[in-house]
Order: structure tokens, then C-alpha cells, then sequence
DNA sequence: TCTAATTTATGGTCCTACAATTGACTTGTC
DNA sequence: GACAAGTCAATTGTAGGACCATAAATTAGA
């Protein structure tokens, strides 16, 4: 007897009651913005110390399900995780893990033409108030200001990502380029011509979301996509001396 | 003067220590496997309690940045977030947020496409191996097992994913299809009929990854993903009693 | 040589006390 | 009555200490 017996892992009480919360708050128990209990009702309930409690939450915190705020009439309240939470924690795993440049390539080309192509469908007017707020201010930035250029860019991508209207896509989306322009920015990359070239793409691509026309901002954006990453690659290569690792497959 | 102030956040000091440490992870500093201080070295070296100390380890333990062990020569020990790590923040966002069916079905059908023509190109003999004993136990579950039947699909996808040898690329493939299919499982549309075009349609998607055939894995993998999103869409709208709003965009 | 007990550095847990925060309440002033 | 300042109280934030549990290395023993 006692044969069928692995090796037994003690959880950590911290570990166990954010697991229980976690249950409690993806369940229909808590709406987003309902208090939980205050940290001393968590410890006479469950008979675990402060300390643990504290650490349960700070993992809640973490996940991006609860929020603290101190004082009376403070304390812990249901909440749903951000995207830019999400962001964060898909940056962590890029970071963390070297994931390659010619990887961020190919997920890129993977999103990018169905959010260009959900976003011709789907954009509301404020939607494009917003894209031609911010080529204008790229248009200006690509003379004068290369970070201010750069970052603009970011934001264009992420304006397409928000037109999309699909929360998900978004985050994806948004987390994958904003760490391809930042790896650009090391690169110092973007000479005058690019930037013309980025300048162009970006209206034959506004001009296809506006016009509603999905087929067409779908096959634009993956040309661009296509475009960038060789002229990324180029960069690298020619940076590093060696032969581009960062090869991108056409699709078509 | 005094003018431009803005409302200040003051941090808490376990939220700056675990920046700080993770900065120092994410820099050059740390190699995977190196361990960090004790805690109490921590507490001597930065000033602070031991709580708060363990408050920062605990958040990057959530991070996925460290993990600990207890015993002498026990400590915290720095880690990469791993696959599974950042697809189960992926499930806490689309839980959380209830990120709709058809919203997922449209991320899937952006990654998968692209997953089977990377794996066409990538797979190696282990990974083929991996494949051809999955798509056996899925046959034999097929007529008998239904929820093994739907827990191989799941392994069927991860693996594909995995041969794609990208592991961002992976990571979001199994996180949102792994969702979906709990979402079938609710539903339990898996008829008879479903699980026998389920079957073919592997069989198809197996030969063309096979025989290293890019285009034809994206093709074959792009009309699965939408004959199963219209199924499934089918199947909420009977049960809802509704009209479809898992509407799916084809892409061609 | 192998096995069992011991050692000891480490994280895990609990407790208590106090500081800092902050919104509501009370008081004062005009 | 209205507005300002001050007070209060509940809550999180932080500190410090004590002890328990764990586990790998070491030692003692068969």
C-alpha cells in the first residue's frame, strides 16, 4: 500500500488563498469595483497572519485583478486587468526570454493584417479623428524630431489596434511593435528615406481603412510589414556583419 | 511657480524594490539560474522590513522573473517566464474582461494560419513523432472518450504551435486556442458528425506540414479555423436562441 | 560502502506595534 | 447658509522579532 504516492508539494498559504480570490473574482462573485474583505477580515476569516494575506493580494495586485488603495474607506477592490497589463507582462516574456527579432517578425505578420483588416471594418469616426490627429503630428516629427518620430509611430499602430475594436488583437498587436520600434530605435535605423517610405505606407493604409475596403488595408499592411522587417533585417545584418538571421517568408 | 505639479503617487517601497531588482534581472546583470541575495541580506542592504522584501520577491515570482525555494541552500534563484506563465496571464485577461467568442476566433484565425506555415517549414522528425501519436490517441478517443477527445485537440494544437519553433508565436496559438475549446466543452457541440470532420481536417493539415508545404498548411489550417469558428458560432446561437454574433470575417 | 541521524542556512508563518493615508465628520468663522 | 480648517477613525503600509518547516550538506554509525 502507499505505493501510488509522487512526491508531495506543500503550496504556500499565500499561494492557496490568492488561488481561492482568483476563483471567487472570475466567478460571478465579484463585479468589477466591489470591495473585498479588509486585510484583518481576510486574517479572521481564513486564520492566516497578516503577512500572508498581504502576500495573496500583492499577487492579485500583480495579476491585475484587485487594486489597493490605503486610508479609510480604502482597500482592496475588484478590478479587470488592463491591456496595458497584459502588454507588460507579454514584454516580461520577450524580454525575459531573448525572444528574437525575426520571431516578433513573423507574430507581427501574423496580427498586424487582420487588425488592419478589422479596423477598416469596424473604425468609427473618432477612430479616424484620432489617425489623422496623429499623422499629422508624424508628417511634422519626421523632419524635425527622430524620438518624437518614433514614438508617434508607436502610437499610430496602436490608434489601428484600437480601431480593430477587439481588445485582445489590441494587446497583442500593440505589445509585439511597440518592441519592434524600440529594438528600431537601437538599430537607429530610420534614415530620411525610410522615414518617407513609412510616411507613405501609413496613408495608402489610412486611405484603405477609411474607404472601409478590409481586403485592401490587409494586403497593404502585410506588404508594409514585409517591407519594414527586410529593411530591419538589412540593419541587422549589416550592424552585426553576418547574414540576416531575421529572414521574413512572404506569405503569397 | 510651483505650477506644473502633477498629483504624486508615492510608490510603496516593496513596488520599488521589485522595479529596481527586476531591472537588474532584465539587464545583464543576472543569468537565468543565478540566485539573488537572501532575503535578509535584502533587509540589511536595503533598509527595508522583511515583509516588504518578501512583498517584492512576490511579485516577481507572479512576473515569472524568480522562484524561490526554502531549505539551506534553498533562496530565490532567477528564472524566465515560461510559455505557460504568460498564457495563463493571456487567460486571466480574456477571462477577466470576457473577452467574447468571436473575438477570440478572430485572434486564432490571424496565428494559426501563420503557426502551420511555420511549422511546415520548421518541423523537425521529433516533432512529426509528437504529432503522428497525439492524432493516434485523438482516433481511438474519437468513438470513445469525448473529453479526451477534446483534451488531445488541445495537446493537437500545442503542438503544432511548438513546431512552428516560435516561442512568442506558440505561446498566444495555445493560450487562445486552449480557451476556445474550453468554450466548446461548455457548449458541447462535439457531435459525432463535428469530431469526424475534426479528423480529416488533422489528417489534411498533417500531410501538408508533412511534406513541408507552407501555403498549403496556412490554407488547409485557415479553412479549419473558420468551419469550426461557423460551427461553433452555430451551436451559440441555437443555444442562446439568438442570431449569430460570433459572425466570422472571412479572409478571402 | 551504505544508511541514518544531525546540523544549519534558508524561506514560511505568525505576532505585535506603530506610521501614513485619506475620506468623512465636526467645528469654527464669516 | 456657505465655506474653510481642523479632527477623527478605519484602513493599508512598514518595521521588527520570534519561531517553524524545509532541505542539502555533513557527520556518525552499522
Amino acid at each position: 500500500m502507499l505505493d501510488g504516492l509522487r512526491h508531495i508539494k506543500v503550496p504556500k498559504s499565500s499561494d492557496v488563498l490568492a488561488e481561492r480570490l482568483k476563483q471567487e473574482i472570475l466567478g460571478d462573485g465579484y463585479t468589477p469595483g466591489a470591495s473585498l474583505p479588509t486585510e484583518r477580515e481576510l486574517v479572521s476569516t481564513t486564520g492566516l497572519s497578516r503577512g500572508s494575506v498581504r502576500e495573496a493580494l500583492r499577487i492579485l495586485e500583480t495579476q491585475g485583478l484587485v487594486h489597493t488603495r490605503a486610508g479609510r474607506y480604502g482597500g482592496t477592490t475588484v478590478s479587470q486587468p488592463t491591456a496595458d497589463h497584459l502588454a507588460s507582462h507579454i514584454n516580461l516574456y520577450i524580454k525575459g526570454r531573448s525572444v528574437t527579432l525575426s520571431a516578433l517578425v513573423e507574430v507581427r505578420l501574423a496580427l498586424e493584417p487582420m487588425v488592419a483588416a478589422l479596423a477598416a471594418e469596424r473604425r468609427t469616426e473618432d477612430d479616424l479623428a484620432i489617425l489623422r490627429a496623429i499623422a499629422k503630428r508624424i508628417d511634422w516629427s519626421a523632419d524635425n524630431d527622430l524620438s518624437a518620430f518614433l514614438e508617434e509611430n508607436v502610437n499610430w499602430h496602436d490608434a489601428i489596434a484600437a480601431a480593430s475594436h477587439n481588445d485582445l488583437l489590441h494587446a497583442f498587436a500593440t505589445s509585439v511593435s511597440g518592441l519592434m520600434f524600440e529594438a528600431s530605435q537601437i538599430k537607429e535605423f530610420a534614415s530620411a528615406e525610410v522615414r518617407q517610405r513609412v510616411l507613405h505606407a501609413h496613408a495608402r493604409i489610412f486611405a484603405a481603412i477609411e474607404a472601409g475596403d478590409a481586403e485592401l488595408a490587409r494586403r497593404r499592411v502585410e506588404r508594409d510589414v514585409q517591407a519594414y522587417a527586410s529593411i530591419l533585417a538589412a540593419a541587422v545584418a549589416a550592424a552585426a556583419g553576418i547574414a540576416a538571421t531575421a529572414a521574413v517568408r512572404p506569405s503569397a
